[in-house]
DNA sequence: CAGTAATAGTTGTGAATGCAAATAAAATGT
DNA sequence: ACATTTTATTTGCATTCACAACTATTACTG
């Protein structure tokens, strides 16, 4: 059987990138102009912001981002640079280091999130009812949990 | 009233994130390794593909894939070179081209669609159920049409 | 019809990316 | 303890990308 062009999985996929890669252009551009942070060194300061010591390892931080280890590597070399984040060595694995946040890197996110959080209501969360946010949210996780199977262990443990 | 960095539309968002560049990855991933054309490269032919005449103004490309003009100028600068899109320039706007499919192009896309439906199905419309599907489609729809007006207008005209 | 503004597309340039190789330290087996 | 394999992270390199500047053409204004 000829597989169809005009398939509507095709158009579902799409559907779903385009609303994907909108959502997270929109975040990321807001980010920038209120913030001046990008949208990953924003995705790596709130996943330290939102662990113990406000300090994970680069191999944890990896995996908790879109991003790749040699990726990590270098947006942590820029947050450095920039003084939001430190490395720290780790005593128990000397080859393995951790990212900390900095006070002023504490001090960055704080005063993004707000503005954030406002753009996440506009775009996201404002646009649709509470009750298809509660679908969304369902579906989303079934996706993530088939295609980043592991990745929600480590938040909501328990599952 | 301080923004909570456990506020959960940070973490609504971050799934939003990761569903995203976990399906990506994995649709890239393998067209890439079943067919040889990145991802990028798909979103390009499929247009063209479903256009009238296989061909599509290079600014319309852009607009409909998640490309800027540059991008665009570039991919199909290689597309050209790989044989699977040829430029036609516009008779009545000499300033402009269309990006034509070529026959190999077209071969190309047929030959790649029954493994991406496949992909699809396992990694998206297998892993919801239908009623699932229909919740999912219709939010997608208004966040889509919220952060990218007029994307919609052109392939569902009357909405 | 001249003069200015807007549009289509390309290109120069610097930054960002991922892959694979390199380095260093731990874990494992003998 | 020693050799081998795995793990954590970084770096070299080639590719890709977006922004802004540029060229060519069309649309608008008087």
């Amino acid at each position: 059987m000829a597989a169809h062009i005009d398939d509507d999985r095709i158009t579902l996929v799409g559907l779903v990138l385009e609303t994907l890669s909108g959502l997270r252009d929109e975040f990321e551009r807001t980010l920038q102009e209120e913030s001046g942070i990008g949208g990953q060194w924003f995705e790596v300061l709130i996943r330290l912001a939102r662990s113990p010591g406000h300090r994970l390892r680069m191999s944890e931080l990896a995996l908790q981002t879109t991003l790749t280890p040699s990726g990590l590597t270098r947006v942590v070399d820029r947050l450095e640079e920039a003084g939001l984040v430190a490395r720290a060595s780790c005593p128990s694995d000397r080859r393995g280091y951790f990212a900390v946040l900095t006070e002023e890197g504490v001090r960055t996110v704080r005063d993004a999130l707000p503005g954030h959080l406002a753009v996440i209501d506009a775009n996201l969360t404002g646009v649709i009812s509470s009750r298809e946010r509660e679908q969304f949210e369902r579906i989303l996780r079934k996706l993530r949990d088939h295609v980043k199977p592991g990745a929600a262990a480590r938040k909501e443990p328990g599952g």
